[in-house]
RNA sequence: GCGCGCGUGGUGGAAUUGGCAGACACGCCAGACUUAGGAUCUGGUUCCGCAAGGAUUAGAGGUUCAAGUCCUCUCGCGCGCACCA
């Protein structure tokens, strides 16, 4: 392998070994950390940049001013920075600084809701919770809202989705992170509210709101007849009267304690509850109610809609259960479909000045009005949450950040120096989960505490960390200078042949690394993993090395270019293995009683890497069977026998003795091969050498099952074609091969003991087969003087003829017609037409 | 519900750009060697039929000289997402 798929192996649960044990992780990992604490999503460049860069605004860099002018936020808050510069108020424009500058990391720290299991006592990460309750335990959980550190992975959302085009993925693991990322266009339209002081006697002073929703179908906004807020949402209460406030509150409560799968499949039936205002809807002014209901996401756009029950199912029903009026606002361009319910595309009606536009000019109208009048904005919205990144445990990497008392007395975050890095966690007698929620670390007060009165970090990084980038650091595993150096980056990322060693190029010549073969690709060539990854390791390394290619330390935009997930192995029932249902195939087993080549040979045999397969043990038996007629195709038998003898007689004999009274197979010459010889080689060779490439290892080793079958009959077996297929083998049953091309190598040789130390050369011939050139396989070998043509009578086979390579296409008709089972079928007809395909086949169209 | 993928002998699977369906194995049947066979070797094995021949890639329809392969619909299975506005 090493030899034939050049590209780079990686194990992500080594990675993840290495990541909550060696310091060395724990330094680099902690130092790109620092790179995305230290930088912020520049949403001008579209890319990551250092905290340097973004104080240009506060220093007008004039560069970049013009720029800066693109974006609003950035105008807003520069604005507001030298408002308050002229106050002259340096405690409040640090602090506010401060606040910018946090507000816009690509690392940052915020109050987010956590899974807290109070039998545990503990904070579960997400792949901690299954089903609403603990994975150790089924004990329940809650959201809790505690401090937390966060990577603004959303920043990259349009990136991660777009680039998806660049890499050879799959298309079903494509598709589940763009589903993940879950872009969608659309509008936020806001809503007028307002509450009179008589209606909500909390309300200090009569108010008024505005409700934003976001809608990706603003061309339906005449049909919005109401307003659905998220239970969830913090403005309820003040959406709320004294008269609903009652039935409000018992219906929050209610939906507290409703499971996610409550709210969800189960709950086919709409529930929700009035909360006695109004809104305004903006395009015809009409006072329209303002609903509570669990089937509106606090997590998802604004935590509001606009319902617009004609034109949507969710609404629809709503509608239809609390007798909401509902207002057709699309025509269907089939006029036999139904206007109620109907969510695709048609023409606007009453809808005022859109009326008569299709949906995609009706929409694009709509939110150019919205944003002349200031009362929304096109916006694209996606799923895709920022990645809450800390973890209240001991094992994994510490924050490399302690925490300080500013002059205003609120404290703040710090990065550490590089230079101490790496920061170790403390040893502890203790380091199970605290009772309160609080990181283990914190136990060490020693450690905790600096004496320059700031505080460490506590909590320590997910597994993720380590898995983000593993694969970098085993380009260069021994730099201790850099993550990975930039030149062997390059090297094996960019797939560049440039100056791995000082700037000289290397020849290829006496290069030990060969170089890619026209390689262009971006990143690592090839990545084989399970698609338990496919959206979280797999886009959290995505964002990772796209914010180090950004800052400038990766050479390309993607980690992997291809991406292969094998397929999983089920027990002997076609179930999943598992315990529980005592179906599982232990390896072991298997290697103790068939041997690793047999194991692994039938692993590969099973079928498409990527296919999911049932495991057969009978079939296990039928490649040993295999790895024995290849054994029996290079030894004497008899000499098999003695040793055998030999084996069970003589304890003390030394393995490498006994191997040489293993004799060659006296049918094995060192003679030529002949032209039949010589294309069954090449046909083996030609398909195991296009099957690697492939990763198509069951027909590679289906082709040398044939080969096998064919050589066992040669009375005579050059020994040249046995080395060659040898080597092929090598990759799929190692141990076999290399021991028989020992044999095949030097017969009389030296004996091996257990005492040798290995080497690549024992002093008179090279021993590792693994080491030896590929076979190339000669296309001239394998033509064919005659060759077989099925012939076809209206498209139905009747014989198989022998012609020559080279017939013409004539020659074929001509052979075609004078076949004697042919014949039969065309006598009495008339032929219309004759297909001939040169070298595939004739089909001879006849008619009565 | 939405999205993606897949349906080929008794079984795993092969047929890479439409061109001999069932490669290679497992299992089964028969035979050889053998005291013995859970070793090895030989032959057979999609289905119906003595045969000639016919049928056949989940089902139905279509395009084509030619369809497992392309198109449409239906059914079944698997995976992912799941009230995402």
């Amino acid at each position: 392998f090493k030899r034939q798929i050049q590209s780079l192996g990686f194990s992500y649960d080594w990675s993840r070994e290495l990541a909550t044990t060696d310091p060395d992780y724990f330094q680099w990992t902690q130092w790109i950390f620092l790179k995305l604490y230290n930088s912020y999503f520049d949403p001008i460049w579209n890319k990551a940049m250092p905290i340097a860069l973004l104080e240009d605004v506060f220093l007008e860099n004039p560069k970049r001013k013009s720029e800066w002018k693109k974006n609003s936020r950035l105008i807003e808050v520069n604005k507001i920075f030298q408002r308050h510069a002229k106050e002259k108020n340096a405690d409040e424009l640090i602090k506010m600084r401060r606040d910018f500058v946090n507000g816009s990391r690509l690392a940052y720290v915020t109050e987010a809701p956590v899974w807290w299991c109070e039998q545990l006592g503990t904070v579960l990460a997400n792949e901690e919770v299954i089903d609403g309750k603990s994975e150790v335990g089924g004990f329940p959980v809650v959201r809790k809202p505690m401090r937390q550190w966060m990577l603004r992975i959303t920043s990259y959302a349009e990136k991660l989705l777009a680039d998806l085009d660049t890499i050879d993925w799959t298309d079903s693991l494509k598709e589940m992170q763009r589903n993940w990322i879950g872009r969608s266009e659309g509008a936020r339209v806001s809503f007028d509210v307002s509450i009179t002081k008589q209606e909500n006697s909390q309300l200090d002073r009569d108010t008024k709101l505005l409700i934003e929703v976001f809608t990706t179908r603003p061309d339906t906004l005449f049909g919005a007849t109401y307003l659905v807020v998220a239970p969830e949402s913090i403005w309820v209460h003040k959406l709320t009267t004294d008269a609903q406030r009652v039935h409000v509150e018992a219906y929050i409560t209610a939906v507290a304690k409703k499971s996610d799968l409550e709210r969800t499949e189960l709950a086919k039936d709409k529930t929700g509850v009035f909360t006695g205002v109004y809104a305004v809807n903006p395009v015809n002014s009409e006072k329209i109610p303002v609903w509570i209901a669990d089937y509106v996401l606090a997590s998802y756009g604004t935590g509001a809609i606009m319902a617009v029950p004609a034109h949507d199912t969710r609404d629809f029903e709503f509608a239809k259960k609390f007798n909401l009026p509902i207002v057709q606002v699309v025509q269907p361009n089939d006029p036999k479909i139904d206007w109620q319910g109907f969510i695709g595309d048609g023409v606007a009606i009453n809808s005022g000045s859109i009326s008569g536009l299709s949906t995609a000019e009706a929409k694009k109208k709509i939110v150019e009005w919205l944003e002349s009048k200031w009362l929304g904005k096109k916006t694209i919205n996606y799923k895709l949450r920022d990645w809450l990144f800390s973890r209240q445990r001991y094992w994994g990497e510490p924050f490399p950040i302690v925490w300080k008392i500013g002059p205003d007395g609120e404290s703040y975050h710090e990065a550490l120096p590089e230079s101490s890095l790496p920061v170790l966690p403390p040893t502890l007698e203790d380091y199970k989960p605290t009772a309160t929620g609080e990181p283990p670390l914190a136990r060490a007060k020693n450690w905790v505490n600096l004496p320059d009165g700031s505080v460490r970090e506590t909590n320590t990084m997910p597994q993720w960390a380590g898995s983000c980038w593993y694969y970098l650091r085993y380009l260069d595993a021994k730099n201790s200078a850099a993550f990975v150096g930039s030149e062997v980056e390059n090297y094996w990322m960019s797939g560049g042949v440039k100056s791995l060693n000082g700037g000289i190029v290397k020849s290829e010549a006496n290069s030990t690394i060969q170089p890619f073969n026209n390689s262009t690709k971006p990143g690592v060539d090839l990545y084989v993993g399970g698609t338990e990854h496919a959206v979280l390791h797999l886009l959290y390394a995505r964002f990772w090395h796209k914010v180090l290619f950004d800052l400038g330390y990766v050479s390309t935009p993607e980690p992997f270019f291809k991406l292969v997930n094998q397929g999983i192995i089920l027990g002997e029932d076609g179930q999943k293995m598992s315990k529980s249902r005592g179906n599982v195939v232990n390896p072991d087993d298997v290697l103790g009683e068939y041997g690793s080549d047999a194991f692994r040979l039938y692993e590969m045999f099973m079928g498409p890497l990527e296919m999911v397969k049932p495991w057969n043990t009978k079939g296990v038996e039928g490649v040993y069977r295999f790895l024995g007629r290849v054994w029996r195709l290079f030894v004497d038998e008899k000499s098999e026998t003695e040793f055998e003898q030999a084996e069970t007689t003589a304890e003390t004999q030394k393995r490498g003795e006994l191997v040489d009274l293993v004799k060659l197979n006296p049918a094995i010459k060192d003679v030529a091969a002949t032209p039949a010889q010589l294309k069954t080689l090449h046909a083996c060779i030609k398909k195991v050498t296009e099957d690697l490439d492939g990763l198509r290892f069951n027909t590679a080793i289906s082709a040398m099952m044939v080969f096998v079958n064919d050589a066992i009959t040669w009375e005579t077996k050059p020994i040249s074609i046995l080395r060659e297929f040898l080597i092929l083998l090598q990759p799929f049953a190692p141990h076999i091969a290399e021991e028989l091309w020992f044999k095949v190598q030097s017969p009389k040789s030296k004996v091996i003991t257990p005492n040798d130390k290995p080497t690549l050369d024992i002093g008179h011939e090279t021993l590792d087969l693994s080491y030896q050139p590929w076979p190339k396989f000669d296309a001239a070998l394998l033509v064919e003087n005659e060759i077989e043509i099925p012939v076809q009578v209206n498209g139905k086979l009747r014989d198989v003829i022998k012609v020559s390579a080279t017939a013409t296409q004539a020659d074929l008709e001509k052979a075609a017609k004078n076949s004697e089972k042919v014949k039969p079928f065309i006598e009495g007809k008339t032929i219309k037409k004759i297909i001939v395909v040169p070298k595939k086949m004739v089909n001879l169209i006849v008619v009565e």
